[in-house]
DNA sequence: CATGAATGAGCGTTCATTCAT
DNA sequence: AATGAATGAACGCTCATTCAT
């Protein structure tokens, strides 16, 4: 009975400093994150996430490997993000839900608003980051637009646009709409906010400028 | 008669060796900014730039008095392009020559290219940089678009849109169609190409994705 | 019990570690200071230094900022020992102790020789060490030595001289006397010999060249 | 009859040329010493040098093959004053003429001062300069001073002290009247000033700082 | 597990000197 | 004879990483 009983025991020790584990690992991803937004990541020494997770320097080793793997990792995690989008844009259909998933996704987007700024520094100035964590991971959400357009002018709803290009366009006209948050120039919209932002969007994307009675 | 001469052939000769400093100049600015563009600055070694251009390293410094002078140096050149696109929208008014001006904006901001995608790469970590040179040569461009689009609203040709919301949705879509070749991962368009998708974006901006009869 | 304990362990790590860093520092800087009169503060590399302590270059910076940090070091405890030697000053008073107090003043010069040999070889060149360091820190001495000869004038102890230019005699025939060790061409002198040579100093001082019959 | 006025001509043209040259390597010199004076040989660069003289920095190298080879050249020269001063040293005999010979000395002196000065840094730092300039060349002064205060001390004029002794007391004397000059701290002094300079630094010598009625 | 100390590799920059003109 | 241009060698300093404790 006993070596079960130390078992359990050993294993929620073993939990708990597993999550202790975790739970460090996670504050040095996140200051890591802010600074490599703010000061790029070659700029950014070992010595000053160090400070910012209040900790040894050499610490940092017992968590990761090197510095190339703590932004390896916050690149992983932005990839899972960019992932977990898909689950939302598998019910496309009327304007109105088009308009609270604009919402839900640019709420998504922001929330990892640092994260996304460190992969958008980083893969402009990486083809490797670039190709194997940017563009593979947006690539599904890019099939999906294209299916959603492509359906959509075959219906005669949308004109008879290139659904690779319209697709592009739309992330341009939804990112370029947060740009300044992402950029840290400008403060996060309120949720009240973002809801008009995304139907503005949504408006722009299948309206455009022209007037209606045109 | 001779002092004349002398003189003029010192001129000459005081021309040529000007000429030959701003080619070497200019080389070194191209080689740079394409490295700039590729690795970063700061991960640009001068011993990098010197190999690119094949002189010594320390032969940099007769020509600039530092890495980071280089560095303004490109982003000054990038600022004067993008100030002289003003010029051209300056005649902003019917739709076929909307799209004309949009093909040569292009052509502009592709011939550009590297030096657009250092500058780009500078600005998104640095906030000097941004508001210093991105921003500030920016903002009378975003002006005259903005008056653009209210001249067109208050004319009812275009909806009641927010200019300035309106404004950065057209520089969205316009940076965004050309954005894998500012970032180097497609080759520019020929002209013909160029000028079609110049078309397509007028369009896009202009009316949207929703079918005409709709 | 157990708290106490530990807070005593760790204070004693940590005077163990802060001595070790005092000595550390303290090797360093007698290290460079010895390059540095031999060969110069510009012309000593933070490689010599490093090698003399047989310690990496890079190790260097973790005691100092900079090789400038070093030298400031090194002019620092050379101002305190100057400044330490107004103590010593404050009785003068019979000719006899006089001669102790000389003895005295060279001891401790030629126990820094090094340090003052340094100063001396920066204050020639550099204005900014000349009057912030060897002017600052040698005025009271002079004030007091000047005090000295006025008192002793108006006494009728001493000729009517002027006390400025006396004072700077005093110094400059007691810096004399252990120049050549200062410079590094002669030994130190034996406690015997430097106290013959104060003696000398004095009576020079004092009394002249000219026979005392005359 | 032609030849030689040819060569008479090409004498004068060299003579010429050759005066040209000597006045050339002589503002050289100058405006060297005046830098290696204010800011040391090493920290003065040939750029200082030849900005100074007003020509290219290679044009120095047809004047001299290096830039020790000014360094030399200045301490070549101040060594030939040194020689010089054992000219007067010559005919010391009554004290009036010792106050004429100290103040003719000091007059020398200060005239070369600014490569005094530089003769006094390097030789502060490099022991071949100091044996090979500064011993070498003052060797000569110092017997002439002991053979002096010799003469004068079995004449029962001096105290019977050791002659070595007194003559580096008598230059360190005379040297530490005109320390600030050489250093640059404080203006040359008037002709007359200098007289009165002379005559208390020989009374000093002579009679120290006792009352001569003790 | 946490860390202070140490360091090799490499950075941007300077400078005495050479060389073609 | 004069010089602008070029450069190798060396400098002071930084930093990701290792290691003994």
């Amino acid at each position: 009975m006993k070596p079960p009983i130390i078992d359990h025991m050993a294993s929620r020790e073993t939990n708990r400093r597993e999550r202790r584990i975790q739970r460090q690992r996670k504050a040095i991803l996140d200051a890591a994150a802010e600074l490599f937004a703010q000061k790029g990541y070659v700029s950014t020494t070992t010595k000053d996430i160090a400070r910012a997770v209040d900790i040894g320097e050499s610490t940092l080793y017992g968590y990761f490997t090197s510095k190339q793997e703590i932004l390896q990792e916050i690149l992983n995690q932005q990839a899972a993000m960019v992932d977990s989008l898909l689950v939302h844009l598998n019910d496309l259909h009327g304007i109105e839900s088009f308009v609270d998933l604009t919402d839900l996704l640019l709420d998504r987007l922001l929330e990892w608003a640092i994260y996304n700024r460190v992969v958008i520094a980083e893969a402009w100035t990486h083809d490797e980051i670039l190709l194997s964590y940017v563009i593979v991971h947006w690539q599904p959400i890019m099939e999906r637009l294209k299916q959603f357009i492509h359906t959509r002018v075959a219906a005669g709803i949308f004109r008879p646009i290139d659904p690779g290009f319209g697709a592009r366009m739309m992330i341009a006209i939804f990112i370029a709409s947060i740009l300044p948050v992402l950029r840290g120039v400008e403060p996060p919209p309120t949720p009240a906010t973002r809801h008009e932002l995304a139907a503005a969007l949504v408006e722009m994307i299948v309206n455009g400028l022209r007037a209606q009675n045109g």
